[in-house]
DNA sequence: GCTGAAAGCGTTCAACC
DNA sequence: GGTTGAACGCTTTCAGC
């Protein structure tokens, strides 16, 4: 799909507030509001805008311990496999299938350490896992999801 | 900060919707539009709730590349030392302390295997970077940010 | 593909329980 | 803490360009 500047535009705005109005938005993109309401319709039927969430501070709802868990699968395992894996286990955050030595590498957010272990059991206790590697997080430098400049 | 059953189920339809009214969240549960709007006012104020976000898909916008990083600093570098080395480098998505042989992972961003390369280099030019040591994401198995359930 | 107007709905605040 | 009711603004649709 092809996106112009206020289309790009648009996206910024709604990155940095998610409710903001359609006539706030259509006032810094010089569109007005049902034009402005028109694209973003457009831009989730295409799949651009996949979402809108509530950004949350997650040691204020109890979650104190984070870590990434680099998993190797031993003999030949597909992506389906392991999301099915996966998938059931509410720590993991995010997975990916990474290049290196290990296969997935996986983000775990939990209550505590405890929690923590319970969580990585469960991630080893998977048919084919052969070795993890957990780098436990000590703290958050930056976190700035979802930017679409630079050099989109 | 103490939050009640009822905030964290806000903060549940909040994070699957950030751009539902108040009178939706209201019926999900059980309370008036304006005394929702009070919580959700309280929720940011005291920094639960940091900020309304789209989700956006990478590739969309032309980021087709996303690697993390695990970058080791020889000799004593602080914490607000290397942020204030990723803060400026725009494709760094997310930054942190780990535990382990690597100080900091990065998340990072970029267009294609050319930009990152050159991302890449940026972070390796700051002082005192002793190895860096890359894993190209293959593939996002799974991507749930924001879940308030499970342990909280 | 945007604008402008009109109907309906959401937000917001005061007053009150 | 919660609700109700009213004023105001926003969303949404559709005709017209």
């Amino acid at each position: 799909m092809q996106l112009d500047s206020i289309d790009h535009h648009i996206i910024s705005c709604l990155i940095e507030d998610a409710r903001s109005s359609f006539r706030e938005i259509g006032e810094s993109v010089g569109l007005s509001a049902p034009a402005v309401k028109r694209r973003v319709d457009r831009l989730r039927a295409e799949g651009v805008i996949t979402g809108f969430t509530a950004r949350v501070d997650p040691g204020s709802v109890g979650w104190h311990t984070e870590a990434f868990v680099a998993v190797t699968y031993g003999g030949n395992i597909t992506p389906t496999r392991i999301r099915a894996i996966l998938t059931p286990i509410a720590e993991v955050v995010a997975a990916y299938t990474v290049s290196g030595d290990a296969d997935v590498l996986v983000h775990v957010r939990a209550a505590d350490m405890a929690h923590f272990e319970q969580a990585l059991e469960r991630l080893r206790a998977a048919d084919g896992v052969a070795r993890t590697e957990s780098r436990i997080v000590l703290s958050t430098l930056l976190d700035r999801p979802n930017v679409v400049d630079g050099r989109a």
